[in-house]
RNA sequence: UGAGUAAGCCAGGCGGCCGCGCGGUGCGGACGCGAGUGAAGCGGAAUACCGCUUUAUCCGCGUCCGCACCGUGAGGAAAGUCCGGGCUCCGCAGGGCAGGGUGCCGGAUAACGUCCGGCGUCGGCAACGAUAGGGAAAGCGCAACAGAAACAUACCGCCGAUGGCGGCUUUGAGCCGCACAGGCAAGGGUGAAAUGGCGGGUCAAGAGCCCACCGGCGUCCUGGAGACAGGGCGGCCGUGCAAGCCCCACCCGGAGCAAGGUCGAAGGAUUCCCCGCGCGAGCGGGAGCGGUUGCCCGCCGCUGUCCGAAAGGUGAACCGCAGGCGGACGGGAGCGUCCCGUCCCGGAGGGCGCCGGUAACGGCGUUCCCAGAUAGAUGGCCGCCCAUCUCCCACGGGAGUGGACAGAACCCGGCUUACGGCUUGCUCACAUA
RNA sequence: GGCGACAUAGCCAAGUGGUAAGGCACGGCUCUGCAAAAGCCCUAUGCCCCGGUUCAAAUCCGGGUGUCGCCU
């Protein structure tokens, strides 16, 4: 992932669950907190209630899938921690996509508008560098 | 065809686009180091030349970042952590006790509770499977309830031949009764289990008391490497439990990569020494500390007392004392501990072939490097084929769904558990020829 | 990743081969005008699950499941 660092300890997941703005929806909970950075922090959190370790890591995959693929539509300088929820294991991997980003636009994460269009320009130059 | 049984194999495949970890190669950039060249400045000198500094350029090496290409990238159980090892650290003269484990015989192995071959027993019509399977005449213990009795017992019962008592006939004695002494364990009843089973003889009634068959025990002979098998003889003085204690034989040091090492940074506690402080008449020792990783003997190391010339002995007579005792702070040295981060910790290895062995396995040759992440790399989408299930039309296709169990974390050998499919051999039943 | 412990009624729990104690709760009865308190009575076809040893297993042995704890 071009711009985005993940989220290691366990304090940055709490400041995160205390003090960070949240939505919910059946496959996952987003938490998101600006972190005064150039770049996006990610956190993907998927518990032992979910299933033994291929569906966790089949969940885990699939979340990070989606924000590589979609991470232009993100705008920069906040960490985010992405909580998978029981739905998540049964879901198909558009379905978790469909939730993810309503649930980001539901948070006005995305990079709208135009000066996203700018910051993405700028984003291009610097990886064509 | 169906049911069963054993062994082996696979773990959807191919292609396209985007993406990830590791390794290698190449290119580019930044930084550092080294060497060369040019320019400028300063100093020495005589203009040449020498030294220093700055800067530019080029080469080499190293580190980091980016890009491109190539290679590579989860399992048969990676799981449970139930055994066994390697590896690492700690410990280790030896012995005893305790503790744990294993338990038919022979072999394989680094080792095992694993594997292979065989023996006995049990289950199955069979193929085949299961088997903690030494010892109960070494000892202790337990066997609830029921039952008379659960090591020596007789409730109901059978008998009463022999002895006793009574009666009758009659007088050689015999017969009948009683059930007093006594004999018996067949039958009933209890129980998981009742003193070998069944049949016959004998007998007062019975009983291995005797006999036939079976079972079990002891002993002898034969075969076998052995477990054991077969046979002869003798003759039945009870049973179960050792996955109860135990006995016998053999094995076992402890902990675990979050072990351990290395480098860098940071602080704290501890040991010894020194300086300084306090105490004021008893104080201290007579062995102390540490190790022997559960305990003991014993042993070892350091410190220390006494005897002895020493080797060595000693653990008590008694010995020492302001150069003592005590605790706190500061300084120095040494050794550990904790925390943060870096790096390291890689073959009982796999494939193929030949040979030895019934086999497990071993030997030789050849070939291949085959995951190394560190919040943890394998994913997403699309197309085709194959396989599964569901639905629809009708004998073939269409649509949808999507693989069963399941994700390495130091590494191996097993076991156990979860689970989809394929192939082959064998057994039984049915049908047909 | 490694090491260890536990599981018995709705809850807390005793029980180390022979009938599964006890307390709380629930329910029923007595008492009361009604309740509370008190007293009496009742509740485990079975001890997390599956096998094995044994005449007999909560207990002994093996395997599994679940829960909890310790080590950075």
């Amino acid at each position: 992932m071009k711009f985005t660092t993940s989220l290691k300890k366990n304090h940055e997941f709490k400041r995160l669950y205390n003090k960070g703005k949240s939505a919910a929806s059946q496959c996952a909970v987003v938490y998101c907190r600006r972190n005064g950075k150039a770049e996006n922090r990610l956190g993907i959190t998927v518990s032992a209630k979910l299933g033994g370790a291929v569906q966790r890591n089949r969940i885990r995959r699939r979340l990070k899938e989606i924000y590589r693929t979609n991470e232009e539509k993100f705008s920069t300088g906040y960490d985010i921690v992405i909580v998978a929820r029981m739905r998540s294991r049964y879901a198909g991997f558009f379905e978790l996509q469909s939730s993810i980003l309503s649930l980001i636009k539901k948070l006005n994460l995305t990079a709208g508008g135009v000066p996203a269009a700018q910051n993405r320009r700028g984003r291009e130059t610097e990886a064509a560098k």
